[in-house]
DNA sequence: TTGTGTTTTACGACCTCC
DNA sequence: GGAGGTCGTAAAACACAA
């Protein structure tokens, strides 16, 4: 007996123990038990062809299983997605399948899990993109919104520093402040203040320092 | 009812491991 | 070389809108 033999002998014996489980459309000729077939691939073509309605072809309909049968794979499938013969055979013999039927479920069980995996790992990638990519635009507006701040304050010094320049040049004190005349735009850390000593360039960045200049600028 | 999309069962081809 | 794995796909079963 062949290995295919030995398969559909089983298949017979299983459809026979479970009928309402796993039954074969195989007509029985009287008084002969024929070996149940395993359905083969074929094109549909072929198959509607053969068919002249499937109760009157050899091939086993496509069967679901059972929520029952579907539970308990799903149960010994949480336990290992591996499947060794032995557990198979146990399996088979427990819930009246075929050992290939629970070898394929097995199969087809790992694909599923193996997709939705995927799917999971796609998800949580796409989530870290969309997160990073808001991360960005924020972080975008704050350096435009600083770089508006900056672009303010250089003006309110260029605007004081003129002011400053225009006063003092009339001015008895005009004498001790010192101005680079050929800085056409004078910045950060050009002044030479002399009247009260030094003045560190850091405090130009400050609003502190601006706003004191604002201040003096009242009495100019 | 029927057309259509999705899920489930099953298989063949091919690969890996022992 | 055989057993059991993945991968791709056929086909039945099922869900559901029109």
């Amino acid at each position: 007996m062949d290995n295919q033999n030995v398969d559909d002998h089983n298949l017979l014996l299983i459809s026979q123990m479970y009928p309402n489980v796993y039954t074969p459309l195989v007509p029985q000729q009287a008084g002969e038990a024929k070996p149940a077939r395993r359905r083969k691939r074929k094109s549909k073509s072929v198959a509607v062809a053969e068919e002249g309605g499937a109760e009157g072809s050899g091939w086993f309909r496509k069967r679901k299983l059972s929520d029952e049968q579907v539970r308990m794979l799903e149960i010994s499938f949480e336990d290992d997605h591996k499947l060794e013969s032995e557990r198979k055979d146990r399996l088979a013999s427990e819930l009246g399948l075929d050992p290939r039927q629970v070898a394929v479920w097995f199969q087809n069980r790992r694909a599923r899990w193996k997709n939705k995996r995927v799917e999971d790992e796609y998800t949580k990638i796409k989530n870290a993109y969309e997160t990073t990519v808001v991360e960005k635009c924020r972080l975008d507006s704050e350096v435009l919104h600083l770089k508006e701040q900056l672009y303010e304050a250089e003006r309110e010094i260029q605007r004081l520093a003129q002011r400053v320049e225009g006063t003092l040049s009339n001015s008895p004190i005009s004498s001790s402040v010192t101005i680079e005349a050929n800085h056409a735009t004078p910045f950060f850390g050009d002044y030479d203040i002399g009247f009260d000593g030094e003045v560190d360039e850091n405090l130009l960045y400050s609003s502190d320092y601006i706003d004191g200049l604002e201040w003096m600028s009242q009495f100019m």
